[in-house]
DNA sequence: AAGTAATGCAACCGCGCGCCA
DNA sequence: ATGGCGCGCGGTTGCATTACT
C-alpha cells in the first residue's frame, strides 16, 4: 500500500539542474506562470523533471529578486528571535525577509547561525547544562517529550540571558525579544499547540477576575482579540494538525500564484469559525506549572521595564547589535504597511489594530 | 602535494493539509 | 462523508568546495 508516488521515479531526471533545464523552467513560468500544477508542468515543458522538484528549483533559486548568502546582522536578528519564538517554521520565518528562502534560512540556521549562538552557550554553560539536562533525562519522563527544537530554544533563551534557571528568562518580559505582534500571535498559538509541559505555560495566565495582569499577558492577549476572539483559540486547535495554521510560504513574496495564502487571513478569519465554545485560560496541569505560573504572577505584578536588562540581551549584543535593533519591528512593520511584498494589504490592515496594542504595551 | 575532515548548499523525501469531485 | 490529488513544509541527504594536517 502507500502513497502513490507523485511521478514516475524511473523517467525522472535527478540531481544538479543544468543551465539549459533552468532556463527552460524559468522561460515557462515568467511566460505562463506555473497553471496551478506543478505535477503537469514538467511535462508541457518537455523537462524530465518530478514537478515537486521543479517547484522547488523555482521557488529556491529562478525566481525572481532572490537573494542568496551574505546575511545582514538584522535578518540574523530577525531569525534569531523568530526561531526562538516559534520554532522551525522557516516558511513563516522567510516570509518576514523577502529575497529569502526557507530552505536558504533553514540551511543558514543549521550550518552559521545556530553554531554562533549555541557555540558560545555550550562553552560557558555546558557544565551547568549538561548536568541538569542529564538529570531530567533520567528522573523526569516529560523531558524526553521536549522536542530537539524546544530544547534548542531554551539552550537559545539560556545563552541569550546567560543565565542558569531557564525559568527566570521567561518570568521576565523586559528580557523577551521584541516581536511583531504577529509574531507574538504565532508565539501564543506555538505555545498552546505545544506538547510541551514547560512551552505551554511559559506566558502567565492571570486568574480570572484579576485586575492586575500582567503586562506581557496583557499584551499579547489584546493582540489576539482584537480582531476575532482568540479565547476561542486554543484546546480545541490542539489537535496535533501544527501546520492547520496555513500562513503563507516564502513563495508568496513573488509567486504568481493565484492561490498563494493570505498570511493573515487564513489565520485570523478561518480558524476560529472551527471553533464554537469559547475555551477558559488553560488550566495548570501540574504542580509544576501551578507553581511555575504562581511565580510568574507573583513576579510580574509590579514589573518595571528595565532598559538595561533588555541591552544585555546577548543575541543582539553578540550580533554587534543595538537597542535600535528592538524598534526593528515596529519600523519594519511599517515599511510593510506601504507594500504588500510580504504582508499583504489586507495582512496590514487587519493587523493595524494588533499594532497599536503592540506600541501601547511595549513602546 | 595529497589525503582527510569539515562545511555549505542544493536537492530530495515523506508527511500532513486543504481542496475538490 | 470520503477518498484522491496536488501543494507546501520541515527534515534529511549527498555532493562540491574549503580548510586543515
Amino acid at each position: 500500500m502507500g502513497r502513490a508516488p507523485c511521478c514516475d521515479k524511473e523517467n525522472v531526471k535527478k540531481g544538479p539542474w543544468s543551465p539549459e533545464e533552468d532556463a527552460k523552467l524559468k522561460a515557462y513560468i515568467e511566460e505562463h506562470g506555473t497553471g496551478g500544477n506543478w505535477i503537469a508542468l514538467p511535462q508541457k515543458i518537455g523537462l524530465k523533471r518530478c514537478g515537486k522538484s521543479c517547484r522547488l528549483r523555482w521557488l529556491n533559486y529562478l525566481r525572481p529578486n532572490i537573494k542568496h548568502g551574505g546575511f545582514s546582522e538584522e535578518e540574523d536578528n530577525i531569525i534569531c528571535s523568530l526561531y526562538i519564538s516559534i520554532g522551525s517554521r522557516w516558511s513563516i520565518i522567510a516570509a518576514q525577509l523577502p529575497g529569502r528562502t526557507d530552505n536558504d534560512i533553514k540551511n543558514y540556521w543549521n550550518t552559521k547561525l545556530k553554531k554562533k549562538l549555541l557555540g558560545k552557550r555550550k562553552q560557558s554553560n555546558s557544565n551547568r547544562l549538561s548536568s541538569t539536562s542529564a538529570e531530567g533525562n533520567e528522573e523526569n519522563p516529560s523531558s524526553h517529550a521536549l522536542s530537539n527544537s524546544a530544547l534548542e530554544r531554551l539552550q537559545l533563551h539560556m545563552q541569550l540571558q546567560n543565565l542558569g534557571n531557564p525559568l527566570s528568562f521567561y518570568n521576565n518580559p523586559a528580557l523577551w525579544p521584541k516581536l511583531h505582534p504577529f509574531h507574538e500571535k504565532m508565539l501564543l498559538q506555538s505555545l498552546s499547540e505545544s506538547s510541551d509541559p514547560l512551552m505551554q505555560h511559559i506566558l502567565p495566565i492571570p486568574e480570572e477576575g484579576n485586575e492586575q495582569k500582567s503586562e506581557t499577558y496583557q499584551h499579547v492577549t489584546s493582540s489576539l482579540t482584537c480582531q476575532q476572539d482568540f479565547t476561542n483559540f486554543d484546546n480545541s486547535k490542539v489537535d496535533g494538525s501544527e501546520n492547520s495554521l496555513n500562513l503563507g510560504t516564502s513563495s508568496d513574496n513573488s509567486f504568481p500564484s493565484s492561490n498563494a495564502t493570505n498570511v493573515m487571513d487564513s489565520t485570523i478569519v478561518s480558524k476560529p469559525e472551527a471553533v464554537e465554545e469559547p475555551v477558559g485560560p488553560i488550566e495548570p496541569v501540574s504542580s509544576f506549572q501551578a507553581e511555575l505560573e504562581d511565580l510568574l504572577r507573583n513576579k510580574t505584578s509590579g514589573f518595571i521595564a528595565q532598559e538595561d536588562q533588555i541591552s544585555n540581551f546577548d543575541c543582539f549584543k553578540e550580533m554587534n547589535g543595538t537597542k535600535d535593533n528592538l524598534v526593528w519591528w515596529s519600523n519594519e512593520f511599517e515599511i510593510r504597511s506601504t507594500s504588500s511584498n510580504s504582508w499583504n494589504c489586507n495582512s496590514v490592515l487587519q493587523s493595524e489594530g494588533m499594532f497599536q496594542d503592540y506600541e501601547l504595551g511595549y513602546m
